[in-house]
DNA sequence: CTTTTAGTTTAGTTTAAACTAAAATACTTG
DNA sequence: CAAGTATTTTAGTTTAAACTAAACTAAAAG
């Protein structure tokens, strides 16, 4: 992935995006304002997105404050930021969040994994 | 499958509403200009791209003729207008219709499938 | 040092998109 | 009507995205 059509074309991004546009939010705040999936998923989307380099991040003690890198998004700032401004936009777009969810339901049964750790996998340490 | 954002994160389905741009083509017309995927795969995607209603078609004999619903698109139409004239853009673009193929390629094996025919269905005869 | 808080990463699952090949449909022409 | 041309539709496959649960890491607090 790398392509900024593709960034937002997911709902859940452009919310994440909205969220970071004004100034820094920490993962646990953006995670706190969509309560219907893990911290996990937040997580890695903010990393998707941090690759595309549509968002920046920055250390601060045990969090991890986050903003939005606006002029990445070249033209298509311009349209996002119309449409979050747009009343009628705003409603269409909580229809998309219900609607276009994609991986497992919370709900969802899965079977049990074996223990696991195999690779002790050393985390990169640049935070 | 409905919204604009999805629909334009297609490089393929962006590359049709290009070449509908300027005015009526045939699906064999589209489809020539797309030379690595089947006919089938070309009148899905106009499909999907009039159900979105950025596409309307005409029949004319046993063609039929497709043409881009500008309007359609908002604020995202001129996004992609200033795009084609891009010179750098379509650069980018080319590379990302190489990248981005998600379905089976060309040289793909397949396992042969039954006779089929098990349902008639007819044609909703609407052309 | 132990526990808590904050967040990331991994491994695996589910789902939809994008495709292919083949069959079906429809119009046209001999 | 048969054959050919144009296109759609169906059934099935492959792939990547989006997610979950659990394991892990790191900093802060007790």
């Amino acid at each position: 992935m790398h392509d900024s059509f593709l960034m937002i074309a997911s709902p859940r991004r452009r919310e994440i995006l909205r969220l970071l546009w004004a100034g820094e939010r920490s993962a646990g705040e953006v995670r706190a304002a969509m309560p219907d999936v893990t911290f996990g998923a937040v997580s890695q989307q903010l990393r998707t997105l941090e690759r595309a380099g549509l968002v920046r991040v920055r250390a601060d003690g045990a969090r991890r404050l986050y903003r939005a890198q606006r002029a990445a998004l070249g033209p298509l700032a311009r349209v996002l930021e119309r449409m979050w401004d747009d009343a009628l936009w705003r409603l269409k777009l909580a229809a998309e969040l219900a609607e276009t969810r994609r991986g497992p339901r919370p709900g969802a049964k899965r079977t049990r994994r074996t223990s696991r750790a195999i690779r002790p996998t050393r985390r990169k340490v640049a935070r």
